[in-house]
DNA sequence: AAACCGGGGAC
DNA sequence: GTCCCAGGTTT
């Protein structure tokens, strides 16, 4: 053990945080924690554990679950492929490993949705096994520490890092280290006005050396955002409502929405109109407008905008599925829907063309 | 190596 | 508005 990660460790068990997935040894629990914190903060994702702990207390539990149940307690945690790999790796351990959490690195980062950090995070916190666990945190901590300025979104740079921490991992201690090294990058080095008065190991960063804890580590700027125009047509025939399921190769794979126009710009009311007749030919409608909301994704910027379309009898649609009105809580659903259809409707179109 | 996969909150 | 969060998979 050197004075460093003396100081980190010491650091952290008088100022870590009390959370739950602290107070396990179930490589379970300790692998859905890390599954559902994967790019999600801990004040978003901590209901959501507590929730899926509840409802599937061991691996067998969430094995058994249909795959829209899983996804139905994900809602609103995004990045969905998430739940879907947890419910496959979950079936996979029942199945393959006889039930057994595998207790391996080797054998861990083998499940879906577990990749080097996840691996490395359950061995090491669950089974004391000395690897060495590299998440945003630990990268802007180390950064800092070696005083490394080159852009932290190149595979190289994470590799240099991910070298230097290797080399200086307290062996028998790396799985309390791991975690300490975490915690000081969530509560003390920041990203931004890192609180360096009170860091354990201030006097080991380069980075406060050479005052350049605001310019280190650097990113390169981000791709700008692709802007995608969605409109649908919420279909209501009495108190139930038409719904689809998402395919592959595209945001929210496997979540429901209601029918789909996707097209370069928002749609008037009119073109809403001739797009009902095309796709419900000889039903008389009436249709309200919700609000168009913006919503932003990593990636992308969507206006989406909704029609609630009520028919007279069913409109023979391909693949759709009729959800009670009482059953669309339930209903594993992109979030903005849940936002839009709170909203108060507005405008009417004339009841025919 | 780069693109793609959500949603929320801090600034 | 920008950035980042207990990252992983696909191309």
């Amino acid at each position: 053990m050197t004075d460093f990660s003396r100081l980190v460790i010491s650091w952290f068990h008088q100022n870590g945080r009390d959370l739950p997935w602290r107070q396990t040894s179930d490589p379970y629990r300790i692998w859905l924690s890390e599954v559902i914190m994967q790019q999600t903060r801990v004040a978003q994702g901590r209901k959501y554990y507590e929730r899926f702990c509840e409802r599937f207390p061991a691996i067998n539990n969430l094995a058994e679950a249909h795959e829209e149940e899983v996804l139905e307690i994900w809602q609103g945690l995004g990045y969905y492929s998430r739940a879907r790999n947890l419910h496959a790796a979950a079936k996979w351990v029942m199945e393959e490993k006889e039930g057994v959490f595998p207790d391996k690195y080797e054998e861990i980062i083998k499940m879906k949705g577990v990749g080097e950090y996840t691996a490395a995070a359950v061995s090491s916190f669950a089974f004391h096994e000395d690897q060495v666990v590299v998440d945003g945190n630990v990268l802007r901590v180390f950064s800092r520490i070696f005083g490394i300025a080159d852009d932290i979104r190149l595979p190289k740079t994470r590799k240099q890092i991910y070298d230097y921490v290797r080399n200086h991992l307290p062996l028998g201690e790396s799985w309390n280290y791991n975690q300490s090294i975490m915690e000081l990058g969530a509560l003390i080095c920041t990203p931004s006005q890192p609180n360096c008065q009170n860091c354990p190991v201030s006097i080991f960063c380069e980075a406060r050396r050479t005052n350049r804890q605001a310019s280190i580590p650097f990113k390169s700027k981000s791709k700008e955002r692709r802007k995608r125009f969605l409109n649908y047509l919420l279909f209501q025939v009495g108190d139930e409502y038409l719904f689809f399921r998402r395919g592959e190769k595209d945001i929210w794979e496997g979540l429901f929405e209601p029918f789909l126009l996707e097209t370069d710009r928002i749609f008037s009311g009119h073109e809403i109109s001739a797009a009902v007749e095309k796709v419900a030919p000889n039903h008389e409608f009436s249709a309200f407008s919700f609000p168009v909301e913006k919503h932003i994704l990593s990636h992308q910027e969507l206006f989406v905008a909704v029609w609630l379309i009520k028919t007279q009898g069913r409109p023979e649609i391909n693949n759709g599925r009729w959800v009670h009105e009482k059953d669309l809580a339930a209903l594993p659903k992109p979030i903005i829907f849940s936002k839009i259809m709170g909203l108060k409707k507005g405008s009417t179109l004339p009841l025919t063309f």
